[in-house]
DNA sequence: CATCCATGGATCATTATTTGATCCTATAGT
DNA sequence: ACTATAGGATCAAATAATGATCCATGGATG
Protein backbone atom coordinates (compact mmCIF):
# COMPACT_ATOMS: atom_id res chain seq x y z
CA UNK A 1 0.00 0.00 0.00
CA UNK A 2 1.67 2.95 -1.27
CA UNK A 3 1.43 6.55 0.86
CA UNK A 4 -1.33 8.06 -1.15
CA UNK A 5 -3.20 4.61 -0.85
CA UNK A 6 -3.11 4.63 2.92
CA UNK A 7 -3.69 8.58 3.28
CA UNK A 8 -6.80 8.00 0.91
CA UNK A 9 -8.29 4.99 2.47
CA UNK A 10 -8.56 7.37 5.73
CA UNK A 11 -11.53 9.39 3.83
CA UNK A 12 -12.58 5.90 3.57
CA UNK A 13 -13.45 6.15 7.37
CA UNK A 14 -15.66 9.28 7.27
CA UNK A 15 -19.21 8.10 6.69
CA UNK A 16 -22.46 9.20 7.16
CA UNK A 17 -22.52 7.58 10.58
CA UNK A 18 -19.07 8.73 11.90
CA UNK A 19 -18.27 11.75 10.47
CA UNK A 20 -15.61 13.27 12.23
CA UNK A 21 -12.63 11.47 14.06
CA UNK A 22 -10.12 12.11 16.78
CA UNK A 23 -6.53 11.51 15.54
CA UNK A 24 -5.98 8.74 17.57
CA UNK A 25 -9.35 7.59 17.25
CA UNK A 26 -8.61 7.13 13.88
CA UNK A 27 -5.26 5.92 14.15
CA UNK A 28 -6.38 2.82 15.91
CA UNK A 29 -9.50 2.00 13.23
CA UNK A 30 -7.19 2.53 10.57
CA UNK A 31 -4.36 0.50 12.67
CA UNK A 32 -1.37 3.21 11.55
CA UNK A 33 0.51 4.56 14.10
CA UNK A 34 -0.36 7.95 15.63
CA UNK A 35 2.64 9.98 14.54
CA UNK A 36 1.42 8.58 10.50
CA UNK A 37 -1.76 9.23 10.40
CA UNK A 38 -0.89 13.07 11.92
CA UNK A 39 1.10 13.31 9.10
CA UNK A 40 -1.07 11.73 6.60
CA UNK A 41 -4.23 14.30 7.72
CA UNK A 42 -2.06 17.32 7.46
CA UNK A 43 -1.58 16.25 3.96
CA UNK A 44 -5.05 15.78 3.21
CA UNK A 45 -6.07 19.21 5.06
CA UNK A 46 -3.52 20.92 3.11
CA UNK A 47 -4.86 19.64 -0.60
CA UNK A 48 -8.14 20.39 1.24
CA UNK A 49 -9.22 17.08 0.91
CA UNK A 50 -9.96 17.23 5.45
CA UNK A 51 -10.77 19.81 7.73
CA UNK A 52 -9.19 20.17 11.30
CA UNK A 53 -12.53 21.67 13.63
CA UNK A 54 -10.16 24.32 15.00
CA UNK A 55 -11.56 23.78 19.48
CA UNK A 56 -12.40 20.24 18.74
CA UNK A 57 -9.09 19.50 17.08
CA UNK A 58 -11.54 16.58 15.38
CA UNK A 59 -11.12 16.14 11.15
CA UNK A 60 -13.96 15.47 9.18
CA UNK A 61 -14.22 15.49 5.29
CA UNK A 62 -13.01 18.88 3.39
CA UNK A 63 -14.64 21.18 1.14
CA UNK A 64 -12.09 20.19 -1.88
CA UNK A 65 -14.13 17.52 -2.15
CA UNK A 66 -17.19 18.97 -3.50
CA UNK A 67 -15.65 20.79 -6.63
CA UNK A 68 -13.95 17.47 -7.40
CA UNK A 69 -17.10 15.52 -6.97
CA UNK A 70 -18.87 17.91 -9.58
CA UNK A 71 -16.69 17.61 -12.37
CA UNK A 72 -17.41 13.85 -12.17
CA UNK A 73 -20.69 14.29 -11.89
CA UNK A 74 -20.87 16.69 -15.00
CA UNK A 75 -18.46 14.55 -17.08
CA UNK A 76 -20.52 11.68 -16.15
CA UNK A 77 -24.08 11.61 -17.64
CA UNK A 78 -26.24 8.21 -17.37
CA UNK A 79 -25.61 7.82 -20.70
CA UNK A 80 -22.27 7.58 -21.08
CA UNK A 81 -21.95 5.41 -18.09
CA UNK A 82 -24.49 2.97 -19.30
CA UNK A 83 -23.59 2.81 -22.96
CA UNK A 84 -20.51 0.61 -22.43
CA UNK A 85 -22.03 -1.62 -19.98
CA UNK A 86 -24.87 -2.44 -21.97
CA UNK A 87 -22.37 -3.22 -25.03
CA UNK A 88 -20.84 -5.94 -22.41
CA UNK A 89 -24.20 -7.38 -21.63
CA UNK A 90 -24.93 -7.42 -25.49
CA UNK A 91 -21.73 -9.33 -26.28
CA UNK A 92 -22.44 -11.88 -23.57
CA UNK A 93 -26.22 -12.31 -23.93
CA UNK A 94 -26.29 -12.03 -28.09
CA UNK A 95 -29.90 -10.43 -27.55
CA UNK A 96 -30.35 -6.96 -28.00
CA UNK A 97 -30.44 -4.69 -24.83
CA UNK A 98 -31.69 -1.32 -24.09
CA UNK A 99 -31.68 1.50 -21.82
CA UNK A 100 -34.65 3.61 -20.74
CA UNK A 101 -34.74 6.88 -18.59
CA UNK A 102 -37.96 8.15 -17.17
CA UNK A 103 -38.80 11.85 -17.72
CA UNK A 104 -40.92 14.17 -18.29
CA UNK A 105 -42.25 12.18 -21.15
CA UNK A 106 -42.61 9.03 -19.67
CA UNK A 107 -39.70 6.23 -19.75
CA UNK A 108 -37.80 6.73 -23.34
CA UNK A 109 -35.55 4.00 -25.03
CA UNK A 110 -32.21 6.15 -25.08
CA UNK A 111 -29.70 3.80 -25.87
CA UNK A 112 -30.05 0.47 -27.88
CA UNK A 113 -27.54 -2.12 -28.96
CA UNK A 114 -28.68 -4.72 -31.09
CA UNK A 115 -28.07 -8.32 -31.31
CA UNK A 116 -26.32 -9.38 -34.07
CA UNK A 117 -28.42 -12.41 -34.74
CA UNK A 118 -30.40 -12.41 -38.02
CA UNK A 119 -33.67 -12.93 -36.20
CA UNK A 120 -33.53 -10.64 -33.13
CA UNK A 121 -35.66 -7.80 -31.51
CA UNK A 122 -35.26 -4.47 -32.89
CA UNK A 123 -36.13 -1.59 -30.59
CA UNK A 124 -36.24 2.06 -31.56
CA UNK A 125 -34.46 4.86 -29.60
CA UNK A 126 -36.27 7.42 -28.57
CA UNK A 127 -39.43 4.96 -28.44
CA UNK A 128 -41.84 5.65 -24.95
CA UNK A 129 -42.30 2.33 -23.16
CA UNK A 130 -45.98 2.09 -21.95
CA UNK A 131 -44.91 1.11 -18.27
CA UNK A 132 -47.34 -1.70 -17.54
CA UNK A 133 -47.03 -3.72 -20.57
CA UNK A 134 -43.29 -4.12 -20.75
CA UNK A 135 -40.47 -5.82 -18.75
CA UNK A 136 -38.76 -1.93 -18.13
CA UNK A 137 -41.47 -0.41 -17.53
CA UNK A 138 -42.70 -2.93 -14.39
CA UNK A 139 -38.85 -2.87 -13.50
CA UNK A 140 -39.17 0.60 -12.80
CA UNK A 141 -42.59 0.56 -11.26
CA UNK A 142 -41.62 -1.23 -8.71
CA UNK A 143 -39.17 0.80 -7.71
CA UNK A 144 -41.35 4.15 -7.93
CA UNK A 145 -42.40 6.18 -5.24
CA UNK A 146 -45.90 4.37 -4.38
CA UNK A 147 -47.91 7.00 -5.38
CA UNK A 148 -46.85 7.07 -8.96
CA UNK A 149 -46.77 2.94 -8.78
CA UNK A 150 -50.78 3.33 -7.61
CA UNK A 151 -51.57 5.72 -9.48
CA UNK A 152 -50.51 4.03 -12.88
CA UNK A 153 -52.45 1.36 -11.37
CA UNK A 154 -55.60 3.06 -11.53
CA UNK A 155 -55.54 4.40 -15.22
CA UNK A 156 -57.13 2.68 -17.57
CA UNK A 157 -54.16 0.35 -19.36
CA UNK A 158 -54.23 0.25 -23.05
CA UNK A 159 -53.77 -3.76 -24.52
CA UNK A 160 -51.49 -3.68 -26.85
CA UNK A 161 -51.56 -7.53 -27.28
CA UNK A 162 -53.69 -10.26 -26.27
CA UNK A 163 -50.71 -10.49 -23.03
CA UNK A 164 -50.72 -7.15 -22.13
CA UNK A 165 -51.61 -6.62 -17.72
CA UNK A 166 -55.00 -4.97 -18.25
CA UNK A 167 -55.88 -5.94 -15.21
CA UNK A 168 -54.74 -4.34 -12.01
CA UNK A 169 -54.56 -6.90 -9.70
CA UNK A 170 -52.07 -9.09 -12.31
CA UNK A 171 -50.01 -5.70 -12.85
CA UNK A 172 -50.00 -5.37 -9.14
CA UNK A 173 -48.48 -8.74 -8.95
CA UNK A 174 -46.20 -8.56 -11.60
CA UNK A 175 -45.11 -4.80 -9.52
CA UNK A 176 -44.95 -6.98 -6.62
CA UNK A 177 -42.51 -9.66 -7.78
CA UNK A 178 -40.48 -7.32 -9.52
CA UNK A 179 -40.07 -5.20 -6.45
CA UNK A 180 -38.94 -8.37 -4.50
CA UNK A 181 -36.83 -9.82 -6.92
CA UNK A 182 -35.21 -6.61 -8.10
CA UNK A 183 -35.92 -7.62 -11.63
CA UNK A 184 -38.62 -8.26 -14.37
CA UNK A 185 -40.39 -10.06 -16.64
CA UNK A 186 -42.23 -9.38 -19.92
CA UNK A 187 -43.91 -11.74 -22.08
CA UNK A 188 -45.31 -10.33 -25.53
CA UNK A 189 -47.05 -7.73 -23.32
CA UNK A 190 -45.94 -5.19 -25.88
CA UNK A 191 -45.64 -6.74 -28.85
CA UNK A 192 -45.80 -10.56 -29.98
CA UNK A 193 -43.57 -12.68 -29.50
CA UNK A 194 -40.84 -11.08 -27.64
CA UNK A 195 -39.95 -12.14 -24.44
CA UNK A 196 -37.70 -9.59 -22.24
CA UNK A 197 -36.39 -9.35 -18.49
CA UNK A 198 -35.22 -5.86 -16.82
CA UNK A 199 -33.46 -4.37 -14.11
CA UNK A 200 -34.27 -0.84 -12.57
CA UNK A 201 -31.37 1.70 -12.14
CA UNK A 202 -31.45 3.23 -8.77
CA UNK A 203 -30.75 6.65 -8.03
CA UNK A 204 -29.38 7.96 -4.81
CA UNK A 205 -33.05 8.30 -3.25
CA UNK A 206 -33.07 4.04 -4.28
CA UNK A 207 -36.28 4.81 -6.10
CA UNK A 208 -35.75 3.96 -9.99
CA UNK A 209 -34.43 6.38 -12.40
CA UNK A 210 -34.55 3.70 -15.27
CA UNK A 211 -33.94 0.51 -16.61
CA UNK A 212 -32.18 -1.78 -18.58
CA UNK A 213 -33.48 -4.78 -20.51
CA UNK A 214 -32.53 -7.85 -22.25
CA UNK A 215 -34.90 -8.79 -25.00
CA UNK A 216 -35.08 -11.95 -26.97
CA UNK A 217 -37.63 -13.51 -29.43
CA UNK A 218 -39.88 -15.57 -26.75
CA UNK A 219 -39.12 -18.94 -29.39
CA UNK A 220 -35.45 -18.85 -28.35
CA UNK A 221 -36.26 -18.36 -24.78
CA UNK A 222 -35.63 -21.08 -22.06
CA UNK A 223 -34.55 -21.68 -18.38
CA UNK A 224 -30.78 -20.92 -19.21
CA UNK A 225 -30.97 -18.27 -21.02
CA UNK A 226 -32.93 -16.49 -18.61
CA UNK A 227 -31.21 -17.24 -15.66
CA UNK A 228 -28.18 -15.72 -17.65
CA UNK A 229 -30.08 -12.73 -18.68
CA UNK A 230 -30.96 -12.20 -14.81
CA UNK A 231 -28.16 -11.70 -13.81
CA UNK A 232 -27.00 -9.86 -16.68
CA UNK A 233 -29.35 -7.31 -16.67
CA UNK A 234 -28.86 -6.91 -12.74
CA UNK A 235 -25.63 -6.83 -12.77
CA UNK A 236 -25.47 -4.34 -15.49
CA UNK A 237 -28.22 -1.92 -13.55
CA UNK A 238 -26.13 -2.25 -10.56
CA UNK A 239 -22.60 -1.79 -12.04
CA UNK A 240 -24.51 1.68 -13.77
CA UNK A 241 -25.52 2.82 -10.22
CA UNK A 242 -22.39 2.43 -9.09
CA UNK A 243 -20.36 3.78 -11.61
CA UNK A 244 -22.69 6.80 -11.28
CA UNK A 245 -23.11 7.70 -7.67
CA UNK A 246 -20.21 5.96 -6.25
CA UNK A 247 -21.80 3.42 -4.20
CA UNK A 248 -24.57 0.72 -4.55
CA UNK A 249 -27.92 2.42 -3.83
CA UNK A 250 -30.63 0.94 -1.56
CA UNK A 251 -33.37 -0.03 -3.54
CA UNK A 252 -37.06 1.82 -2.18
CA UNK A 253 -39.63 -0.50 -3.82
CA UNK A 254 -43.12 1.15 -4.23
CA UNK A 255 -45.81 -0.21 -1.87
CA UNK A 256 -48.46 -1.22 -4.38
CA UNK A 257 -52.18 -2.04 -3.02
CA UNK B 1 5.40 19.19 -0.81
CA UNK B 2 4.94 15.54 0.50
CA UNK B 3 3.30 12.91 -1.76
CA UNK B 4 0.22 13.01 -0.18
CA UNK B 5 -0.44 16.48 -1.60
CA UNK B 6 1.54 15.30 -5.12
CA UNK B 7 -0.84 13.00 -5.78
CA UNK B 8 -3.87 14.71 -4.73
CA UNK B 9 -2.67 17.99 -6.77
CA UNK B 10 -3.01 16.21 -9.23
CA UNK B 11 -6.65 15.51 -8.70
CA UNK B 12 -7.10 19.57 -9.04
CA UNK B 13 -5.76 19.60 -12.53
CA UNK B 14 -9.26 17.69 -13.58
CA UNK B 15 -12.04 20.85 -14.59
CA UNK B 16 -15.20 21.03 -16.29
CA UNK B 17 -13.15 22.29 -19.00
CA UNK B 18 -10.36 18.86 -18.62
CA UNK B 19 -12.14 16.33 -17.11
CA UNK B 20 -9.49 13.81 -18.93
CA UNK B 21 -5.98 13.71 -18.90
CA UNK B 22 -3.27 11.48 -20.65
CA UNK B 23 -0.66 10.66 -19.18
CA UNK B 24 2.30 12.81 -20.77
CA UNK B 25 -0.18 15.83 -20.81
CA UNK B 26 -0.64 15.51 -17.02
CA UNK B 27 3.51 15.18 -15.88
CA UNK B 28 3.71 18.29 -18.23
CA UNK B 29 1.39 20.09 -16.55
CA UNK B 30 1.72 19.05 -13.40
CA UNK B 31 5.72 19.48 -13.74
CA UNK B 32 5.83 16.12 -12.08
CA UNK B 33 7.94 13.48 -14.07
CA UNK B 34 6.09 11.09 -15.85
CA UNK B 35 6.90 7.52 -13.78
CA UNK B 36 5.86 9.84 -10.92
CA UNK B 37 2.79 10.85 -12.48
CA UNK B 38 2.03 7.30 -13.04
CA UNK B 39 2.64 6.35 -9.77
CA UNK B 40 0.71 9.06 -8.47
CA UNK B 41 -2.36 8.38 -11.07
CA UNK B 42 -2.14 4.45 -10.33
CA UNK B 43 -2.24 5.09 -6.65
CA UNK B 44 -5.23 6.72 -6.96
CA UNK B 45 -6.73 4.96 -9.17
CA UNK B 46 -6.72 1.98 -6.88
CA UNK B 47 -8.34 4.66 -4.16
CA UNK B 48 -11.08 5.08 -6.51
CA UNK B 49 -10.70 8.91 -6.51
CA UNK B 50 -9.39 8.24 -10.81
CA UNK B 51 -10.52 6.14 -12.99
CA UNK B 52 -8.65 5.10 -16.20
CA UNK B 53 -10.55 4.98 -19.64
CA UNK B 54 -9.79 1.30 -20.68
CA UNK B 55 -9.48 1.96 -24.21
CA UNK B 56 -8.20 5.61 -24.33
CA UNK B 57 -5.82 4.94 -21.36
CA UNK B 58 -6.80 8.46 -20.00
CA UNK B 59 -7.82 9.25 -16.48
CA UNK B 60 -10.40 10.99 -15.27
CA UNK B 61 -12.00 11.65 -11.94
CA UNK B 62 -13.56 8.27 -10.04
CA UNK B 63 -16.57 7.47 -8.88
CA UNK B 64 -15.26 7.42 -5.14
CA UNK B 65 -15.39 11.15 -5.20
CA UNK B 66 -18.62 11.26 -5.18
CA UNK B 67 -19.52 9.15 -2.00
CA UNK B 68 -17.40 11.31 0.25
CA UNK B 69 -18.79 14.19 -1.47
CA UNK B 70 -22.26 13.49 -0.03
CA UNK B 71 -20.98 12.72 4.02
CA UNK B 72 -19.86 16.10 3.34
CA UNK B 73 -22.82 17.38 2.44
CA UNK B 74 -24.58 16.03 4.62
CA UNK B 75 -22.69 16.71 7.40
CA UNK B 76 -22.51 20.43 6.63
CA UNK B 77 -25.89 22.46 6.68
CA UNK B 78 -25.81 25.58 6.23
CA UNK B 79 -26.48 26.50 9.82
CA UNK B 80 -23.26 24.34 10.93
CA UNK B 81 -21.20 25.91 8.55
CA UNK B 82 -22.48 29.35 8.94
CA UNK B 83 -22.51 30.21 13.06
CA UNK B 84 -18.45 30.58 13.16
CA UNK B 85 -18.49 32.82 10.46
CA UNK B 86 -21.45 35.25 11.79
CA UNK B 87 -19.83 34.58 15.45
CA UNK B 88 -16.80 36.53 13.40
CA UNK B 89 -18.36 39.58 12.02
CA UNK B 90 -20.10 40.05 15.42
CA UNK B 91 -17.05 40.07 17.28
CA UNK B 92 -15.33 42.62 14.09
CA UNK B 93 -18.24 44.61 14.53
CA UNK B 94 -20.07 44.39 17.79
CA UNK B 95 -22.87 44.48 16.22
CA UNK B 96 -26.21 42.32 15.88
CA UNK B 97 -25.50 39.75 12.74
CA UNK B 98 -28.36 37.56 11.41
CA UNK B 99 -28.38 35.00 8.89
CA UNK B 100 -31.22 34.22 7.01
CA UNK B 101 -32.26 31.34 4.53
CA UNK B 102 -34.89 31.28 1.90
CA UNK B 103 -37.33 28.50 2.29
CA UNK B 104 -40.93 27.92 1.53
CA UNK B 105 -41.95 30.02 4.47
CA UNK B 106 -39.91 33.40 2.72
CA UNK B 107 -36.74 34.21 3.77
CA UNK B 108 -36.72 33.20 7.42
CA UNK B 109 -34.07 34.75 10.25
CA UNK B 110 -32.18 31.49 11.07
CA UNK B 111 -29.37 32.76 13.20
CA UNK B 112 -28.64 35.62 15.03
CA UNK B 113 -25.32 36.89 16.75
CA UNK B 114 -26.44 40.06 19.22
CA UNK B 115 -24.10 42.64 19.73
CA UNK B 116 -22.83 43.26 22.85
CA UNK B 117 -23.56 46.96 23.43
CA UNK B 118 -26.39 47.92 25.45
CA UNK B 119 -28.18 50.17 22.96
CA UNK B 120 -28.54 47.40 20.18
CA UNK B 121 -30.50 45.98 17.34
CA UNK B 122 -32.60 42.80 17.99
CA UNK B 123 -33.67 40.24 15.67
CA UNK B 124 -35.77 37.28 16.52
CA UNK B 125 -35.03 34.09 15.33
CA UNK B 126 -37.85 32.71 13.15
CA UNK B 127 -38.62 36.13 12.03
CA UNK B 128 -39.81 36.30 8.35
CA UNK B 129 -38.31 39.20 6.52
CA UNK B 130 -40.00 41.64 3.61
CA UNK B 131 -37.84 41.01 0.73
CA UNK B 132 -38.75 44.49 -0.31
CA UNK B 133 -38.12 46.32 3.06
CA UNK B 134 -35.01 44.64 4.30
CA UNK B 135 -31.25 45.10 3.14
CA UNK B 136 -31.56 41.09 3.22
CA UNK B 137 -34.13 40.64 1.25
CA UNK B 138 -32.62 43.20 -1.44
CA UNK B 139 -29.63 41.46 -1.08
CA UNK B 140 -31.56 38.49 -1.63
CA UNK B 141 -33.86 39.89 -4.57
CA UNK B 142 -30.70 41.12 -6.58
CA UNK B 143 -29.43 37.52 -6.79
CA UNK B 144 -32.34 35.51 -7.17
CA UNK B 145 -33.98 34.29 -11.07
CA UNK B 146 -35.35 37.26 -12.48
CA UNK B 147 -38.78 35.78 -12.60
CA UNK B 148 -38.72 36.06 -9.00
CA UNK B 149 -37.22 39.69 -8.80
CA UNK B 150 -40.15 40.80 -10.91
CA UNK B 151 -42.89 39.13 -9.81
CA UNK B 152 -41.88 40.72 -6.29
CA UNK B 153 -41.46 44.11 -8.10
CA UNK B 154 -45.94 43.81 -9.29
CA UNK B 155 -47.09 42.93 -5.31
CA UNK B 156 -48.43 45.48 -3.53
CA UNK B 157 -45.40 46.42 -1.09
CA UNK B 158 -46.97 47.26 2.46
CA UNK B 159 -45.01 50.15 4.13
CA UNK B 160 -43.60 48.99 7.78
CA UNK B 161 -42.10 52.92 8.09
CA UNK B 162 -42.03 55.83 6.23
CA UNK B 163 -38.94 55.05 4.83
CA UNK B 164 -40.24 51.42 3.36
CA UNK B 165 -39.42 51.54 -1.07
CA UNK B 166 -43.02 51.12 -1.77
CA UNK B 167 -42.43 52.86 -5.37
CA UNK B 168 -41.80 49.70 -7.73
CA UNK B 169 -39.02 52.22 -9.40
CA UNK B 170 -37.28 52.85 -6.17
CA UNK B 171 -36.99 49.09 -5.36
CA UNK B 172 -35.79 48.73 -8.78
CA UNK B 173 -33.03 50.51 -8.22
CA UNK B 174 -31.96 49.85 -4.99
CA UNK B 175 -32.51 45.99 -6.26
CA UNK B 176 -30.06 47.38 -9.06
CA UNK B 177 -27.24 49.17 -7.44
CA UNK B 178 -27.28 45.88 -4.90
CA UNK B 179 -26.44 43.27 -7.40
CA UNK B 180 -23.80 45.96 -9.36
CA UNK B 181 -21.96 46.15 -5.67
CA UNK B 182 -22.57 42.48 -4.25
CA UNK B 183 -24.41 43.97 -1.00
CA UNK B 184 -27.57 46.10 0.09
CA UNK B 185 -27.95 48.92 2.72
CA UNK B 186 -31.25 49.26 4.84
CA UNK B 187 -32.25 52.39 6.18
CA UNK B 188 -35.23 52.43 8.44
CA UNK B 189 -37.30 50.38 5.87
CA UNK B 190 -38.47 47.67 8.03
CA UNK B 191 -37.69 49.10 11.43
CA UNK B 192 -37.06 52.74 12.30
CA UNK B 193 -33.64 53.71 13.51
CA UNK B 194 -32.15 50.54 12.64
CA UNK B 195 -29.16 50.57 9.45
CA UNK B 196 -28.02 47.52 8.17
CA UNK B 197 -25.62 46.24 5.48
CA UNK B 198 -26.19 42.86 3.83
CA UNK B 199 -24.74 40.30 1.12
CA UNK B 200 -26.29 37.46 -0.71
CA UNK B 201 -25.15 34.00 0.34
CA UNK B 202 -25.00 31.90 -3.25
CA UNK B 203 -25.55 28.77 -4.04
CA UNK B 204 -24.03 26.42 -6.47
CA UNK B 205 -25.78 27.66 -9.74
CA UNK B 206 -25.25 31.73 -8.69
CA UNK B 207 -28.48 32.99 -7.11
CA UNK B 208 -29.05 33.27 -3.73
CA UNK B 209 -30.12 30.92 -1.17
CA UNK B 210 -30.08 33.45 1.62
CA UNK B 211 -28.33 36.81 2.65
CA UNK B 212 -26.40 37.64 5.98
CA UNK B 213 -26.67 41.13 7.65
CA UNK B 214 -24.92 43.63 9.99
CA UNK B 215 -28.21 45.71 11.63
CA UNK B 216 -27.25 48.85 14.04
CA UNK B 217 -28.76 51.35 15.59
CA UNK B 218 -28.83 54.29 12.64
CA UNK B 219 -27.66 57.08 15.17
CA UNK B 220 -23.87 55.07 15.46
CA UNK B 221 -23.72 54.78 11.76
CA UNK B 222 -20.75 56.71 9.93
CA UNK B 223 -18.84 56.42 6.67
CA UNK B 224 -16.01 54.19 8.63
CA UNK B 225 -18.56 52.00 9.91
CA UNK B 226 -20.55 51.11 6.80
CA UNK B 227 -17.57 50.66 5.04
CA UNK B 228 -16.10 47.99 7.21
CA UNK B 229 -19.50 46.08 7.63
CA UNK B 230 -19.74 45.90 3.55
CA UNK B 231 -16.35 44.35 4.08
CA UNK B 232 -17.39 42.06 6.83
CA UNK B 233 -20.56 41.04 5.36
CA UNK B 234 -19.01 40.18 1.74
CA UNK B 235 -16.46 38.40 2.86
CA UNK B 236 -18.48 36.16 5.14
CA UNK B 237 -21.05 35.48 2.63
CA UNK B 238 -18.37 34.21 0.22
CA UNK B 239 -16.43 32.35 2.97
CA UNK B 240 -19.68 30.51 3.83
CA UNK B 241 -20.18 29.79 0.22
CA UNK B 242 -17.23 28.73 -0.36
CA UNK B 243 -17.08 26.72 3.07
CA UNK B 244 -20.56 24.77 1.83
CA UNK B 245 -19.46 24.15 -1.57
CA UNK B 246 -15.55 24.15 -2.43
CA UNK B 247 -15.66 27.13 -4.31
CA UNK B 248 -16.83 30.55 -5.01
CA UNK B 249 -20.22 30.10 -7.18
CA UNK B 250 -20.74 32.84 -10.31
CA UNK B 251 -22.96 35.21 -9.22
CA UNK B 252 -26.32 35.71 -11.27
CA UNK B 253 -28.19 39.13 -10.74
CA UNK B 254 -31.20 39.76 -11.02
CA UNK B 255 -32.03 41.66 -14.50
CA UNK B 256 -35.06 43.24 -13.98
CA UNK B 257 -36.52 46.23 -15.11
C1' DC C 1 -6.61 18.88 44.87
C1' DA C 2 -3.29 15.76 43.24
C1' DT C 3 -3.12 11.87 40.25
C1' DC C 4 -3.97 9.36 36.29
C1' DC C 5 -4.75 8.56 31.70
C1' DA C 6 -5.88 9.74 27.06
C1' DT C 7 -5.54 13.18 23.87
C1' DG C 8 -3.17 16.05 20.04
C1' DG C 9 1.09 17.27 18.66
C1' DA C 10 6.52 17.42 17.87
C1' DT C 11 11.14 15.16 17.14
C1' DC C 12 14.58 12.53 14.68
C1' DA C 13 17.49 8.38 13.67
C1' DT C 14 16.19 4.53 11.01
C1' DT C 15 13.97 2.52 7.21
C1' DA C 16 11.48 1.91 3.22
C1' DT C 17 9.34 4.31 -0.38
C1' DT C 18 9.54 7.50 -3.87
C1' DT C 19 12.07 9.32 -7.58
C1' DG C 20 13.57 9.95 -12.38
C1' DA C 21 16.99 8.67 -16.04
C1' DT C 22 16.53 5.22 -19.17
C1' DC C 23 14.52 1.75 -21.83
C1' DC C 24 10.72 -0.71 -24.23
C1' DT C 25 6.77 -1.06 -27.18
C1' DA C 26 2.82 0.53 -29.75
C1' DT C 27 0.64 3.79 -32.57
C1' DA C 28 -0.13 7.80 -35.66
C1' DG C 29 1.65 11.03 -38.91
C1' DT C 30 4.90 12.19 -42.59
C1' DA D 1 10.35 3.26 -43.48
C1' DC D 2 11.13 6.72 -40.42
C1' DT D 3 10.06 9.84 -36.74
C1' DA D 4 7.63 11.55 -32.87
C1' DT D 5 4.87 10.80 -29.17
C1' DA D 6 2.23 8.03 -26.48
C1' DG D 7 1.76 4.75 -22.17
C1' DG D 8 4.16 1.87 -19.49
C1' DA D 9 8.25 -0.76 -16.95
C1' DT D 10 12.81 -0.92 -14.45
C1' DC D 11 16.07 -0.10 -10.76
C1' DA D 12 19.99 2.31 -8.35
C1' DA D 13 20.08 6.54 -5.92
C1' DA D 14 17.87 10.04 -3.32
C1' DT D 15 14.57 11.36 -0.35
C1' DA D 16 10.57 11.21 2.18
C1' DA D 17 7.86 8.30 5.30
C1' DT D 18 8.01 5.87 9.56
C1' DG D 19 7.29 5.03 14.51
C1' DA D 20 9.44 4.86 19.16
C1' DT D 21 9.59 8.42 22.26
C1' DC D 22 8.74 12.63 24.39
C1' DC D 23 5.90 16.72 25.70
C1' DA D 24 1.93 19.59 27.04
C1' DT D 25 -2.85 19.88 27.91
C1' DG D 26 -7.27 18.64 29.71
C1' DG D 27 -10.73 15.88 31.57
C1' DA D 28 -11.74 12.22 34.83
C1' DT D 29 -11.29 9.89 39.27
C1' DG D 30 -10.16 8.91 43.95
Amino acid sequence: MSTVEKAISLLNFFTEDTPEWGLSELARQAQFDKATTRRLLVALANSGLIEQHTVTRRYQLGAGLLRLARVRESHFPLLQVAVPVLRDVATATDETVHLSEFGARGLVTVHVEESTKANRVSVANGQILPLHATASGIAFLAFSPSQLAKSYLRKSLTAFTRHTLVQPARLDDAIKAAAEHGYSRGEQGYEDGVFSIAAPILGLDGYAIGSIAVAMPLSRNTKATTERHIQAVRGAAQAISTRLFGEQPTPRQARVA
